[in-house]
DNA sequence: TTCCTTATTGAAAAAGTTTATCAATAAGCA
DNA sequence: TGCTTATTGATAAACTTTTTCAATAAGGAA
């Protein structure tokens, strides 16, 4: 519900196809493509502009309401971000994304690298990748590797 | 010149175009897309089709010889990599590409991620972004913020 | 509520990126 | 030097993202 707040705050406005984007994103628990997106949104019978998902997408990011995730093995997705750390955990069995806190531990490595590097560092991106609590059981069941 | 060994002894060829494409990534302190590289090849006369770019990127990367850089505000880069870690600090001003070491220091975090999350941590991606000294001192100069 | 202004959308097209196919070429071993 | 086959280049197709602009609708003002 927050989301409204900041956009109306800022000026933007609350239309339906941004609503109806942001219901998809708040239902999902896997990082979405705007192609996934424009897909679930016709299955629900919502005919919404691939392009508008574009847009909306690129404000929703520009506003930190949702945050880009890399995903090596497919296209860049994009998931709802909860408020203060903004790192993810991404099965790659299934391609759940969740969120993990961790802002701390970062910060020696910061101190370090901009000691080494003589950079200024500005922003981090930082993401783990592995195999969920779930697909650890089907693989266990099934007795794969 | 290791990179030879390596292709060598896994079976694969050192082709004109590869020592082509390997010899931009060595001169390269930035994050080069495949259309970057392309275009310096062209630059220095050789006329090495865009599809092979692709095709050696994608085949260096899985050797690990290569690593993929993420800069938001712009296309996937590739630079190379050296042995052991493979961290990147990225200038958000000249998108220069620095490598750190740091593997250590995120062990700790993946540990207390996997208990958190009862995730099985397989991989990291981890990148900072900042201001290079370089691009710090023009920076000051100028007055800039 | 109704009207008005203007941010936002949708459609179509263009631009750009990546992958697939396959005959021609050349790397590297015998 | 010749042979085998991995690799390349050209072409085309698939896919993703951006641009443009008239039509629509969000939301403040009357």
């Amino acid at each position: 519900m927050d989301w409204k707040n900041t956009m109306t705050r800022l000026g933007y406005r609350i239309s339906e196809p941004r609503k109806k984007i942001m219901e998809v994103l708040e239902g999902a628990e896997v990082a979405l493509s705007p192609q996934q997106i424009h897909q679930q949104l016709e299955h629900k019978g919502f005919d919404i502009g691939l392009v508008s998902v574009y847009r909306t997408l690129d404000l929703l990011t520009s506003l930190e309401l949702v945050t880009v995730v890399y995903d090596p093995e497919r296209n860049p997705g994009y998931v709802l971000s909860s408020t203060g750390h903004h790192h993810h955990i991404i099965c790659q069995k299934c391609h759940k994304a969740m969120e993990f806190s961790g802002t701390d531990d970062i910060e020696e490595l910061i101190h370090r690298v901009e000691a080494e590097t003589s950079f200024q560092v500005r922003d981090h991106l930082l993401q783990l990748f592995g195999i969920c609590p779930e697909c650890l059981n089907t693989l266990n069941d099934r007795g794969d590797k």
